[in-house]
DNA sequence: AGTTAAACCTGGTTGC
DNA sequence: TGCAACCAGGTTTAAC
């Protein structure tokens, strides 16, 4: 489910909500991906601080306060996996308590402005605590993430060079997260079909203007994305659980056999990297 | 070094 | 109706 837009949409939902908040308790379901790598009885006393960011995962800060001076106590790393979705709860001060947590809650952070907890049905998400985040384990984790696709740093003469000697179809070389992050397999397609550039098309050759075209693509579609609360296939809501609006303005990605929206042919479906792709063989070229 | 499979786990849909 | 096979938004790890 949650591509860059999804995890952007829940960043916006409790970073204002949950700042300052203080974490009154932690509960722990089923087992997600990692383990969460302290006590849980570490994380309470401490207070939120701004929610980053980066790539696809959440970056949730923990301050100690003793007396007059914060201490840093590391952060917690959210990754939504497949299927996750975090909700923000009343509870604590501001209301009534949560409801008990269903079969697929896996993750309370319990705080006195309201419990935020992680759904995940598939369990490819996790919670990882981490002394900063540019320290084990959260330093290992987001070690080969390519650029922030909204960093204005990144140019499209950078982009173009950094796919300069890959071989590998420029769909796969999006999916991996490793020149560029953000998109998964719904904005991979969309955003190569708005670039009109056939998804099997080997990186090296595109030249600069299509790269350029590309990043821009890339750029438009996950904001367009975001604005309207990122793709709703299944699972994913915002955290208040409103859904998403994209997927129903997707223009090839599940569209297999329906007209391409820009010129009509028939949308086809292949198979990359072991991921669908779809895309319209009449306007994407290699 | 660069690319490609296999693995993690659950649930919904499709087909026999 | 029952059940097997296949599919799904991601990423790490191991293997060609």
């Amino acid at each position: 489910m949650p591509e860059l837009p999804e995890v952007e949409v829940t960043r916006q939902g409790i970073d204002q909500p949950l700042r300052d908040a203080r974490v009154l308790g932690v509960r722990l379901g089923k087992p997600l991906r990692w383990p969460l790598g302290c006590r849980a009885q570490q994380l309470v006393g401490t207070r939120l601080g701004p929610v980053q960011r980066r790539g696809k995962y959440l970056w949730l800060p923990l301050l100690r306060t003793d007396g007059a001076a914060a201490a840093p106590a590391g952060g917690l790393l959210v990754h939504l996996g497949m299927s996750g979705s975090l909700a923000l709860l009343s509870g604590g001060a501001t209301g009534p308590p949560p409801p008990p947590p269903g079969p697929h809650d896996h993750f309370d952070l319990v705080t006195d402005r309201g419990t935020l907890r992680l759904n995940d049905p598939r369990r490819f998400g996790a919670v990882v605590h981490a002394p900063a985040l540019d320290r084990p384990p959260a330093s290992r984790l987001l070690a080969r993430l390519g650029a922030e696709p909204f960093d204005q740093a990144f140019t499209p003469a950078a982009f173009h060079q950094a796919l300069r000697g890959r071989r590998t179809p420029i769909k796969a070389v999006l999916l991996a997260g490793d020149v560029v992050v953000g998109a998964g397999n719904i904005y991979a397609c969309e955003a190569l079909h708005r670039a009109g550039i056939h998804p099997a098309t080997p990186a090296r050759r595109l030249g600069p203007r299509r790269a350029a075209r590309l990043l821009e693509a890339l750029r438009l579609t996950l904001a367009r994305a975001v604005a309207i609360g990122g793709s709703t296939l299944r699972d994913f809501s915002d955290v208040h659980g409103a859904s998403g609006a994209y997927q129903a303005e997707a223009a090839v990605y599940g569209r297999e056999g329906r007209p391409c929206p820009r010129c009509r042919h028939p949308v086809r479906r292949i198979v990359q990297a072991q991921r669908s792709t779809y895309y319209c063989p009449g306007c994407q070229r290699p």
